[in-house]
DNA sequence: GTATTATTGCAACACAGTCGCATTAGTTGG
DNA sequence: CCAACTAATGCGACTGTGTTGCAATAATAC
């Protein structure tokens, strides 16, 4: 696990995610911080966040990364079992409760799930 | 639906992918191509072939964008219910037949779902 | 406070994918 | 078969995302 110094960095990024409902692009986590923060320093950031099991990764739409705190994986190894949303319309990512069920395979032994299901939000649909 | 002019670049691609049991991405598709096509051409014609619905595509490890034939799909709408699989030793990427079983959510309605599957194919078990 | 070294910012870079435009080459009609 | 039309192509330039090396900064331990 990488040394972790209580950096103002470090702590707004945290923030961010905390105040965030959904989960967040390294765009979108830009957004949230002061301007001068700088880009490389966010992508470490996050890399390492992911590296130490507290926060974990997908790929949403149009290849882009989305981050998102995580409550169930560990340093070991995150669990990814739960689905991800994305709302067609306003491009809002949140993480599920809901387990994927992993169909069985013969052929091949099955680590991991990564699903993304896409439609449309409570608030779109109105 | 765009015109589709039966040229030489179009022949090749199509062949690439009926040769090729798995799903392609850019990358593996020029690999696939004489060297002289070039890259714009693949990636135009790879557009116009999911538009017309002779293809799908859909994201796999490390933001790499993958297509492969369709087989249930039509020009109105692609039918993402089928499940990929990619290994993680040779990263080799294929549709699986099993369909997913969507879950039913309260505040969201669910247009379509993308599901990749992660872990060790045949070969690479060995 | 000082030493150590993790973290940061900067600039340069690598790479995937896109776009405008001039050229090439399928296709259609005569 | 030829000419006209225009889709398809190749080229080069460009954009945006993410990475890397290195020097400067700042968090931590003593």
């Amino acid at each position: 696990m990488g040394v972790h110094r209580k950096t103002r960095n470090l702590e707004l990024v945290l923030d961010a995610f905390r105040n965030a409902q959904e989960a967040l692009s390294v765009q979108l986590v830009m957004e949230r911080l002061p301007a001068d923060v700088n880009r490389s320093t966010v992508y470490r950031l996050l890399d390492r966040l992911e590296d130490d099991g507290l926060v974990h990764s997908f790929l949403a739409s149009e290849n882009i990364k989305f981050y998102a705190l995580c409550k169930e994986c560990t340093q070991s190894g995150h669990v990814n079992r739960h689905a991800h949303f994305q709302c067609t319309s306003c491009s809002q990512v949140v993480c599920l409760e809901q387990q994927v069920a992993v169909p069985m395979l013969n052929q091949y032994r099955v680590d991991e799930a990564q699903v993304l299901l896409k439609g449309q939000c409570a608030t779109c649909m109105r």
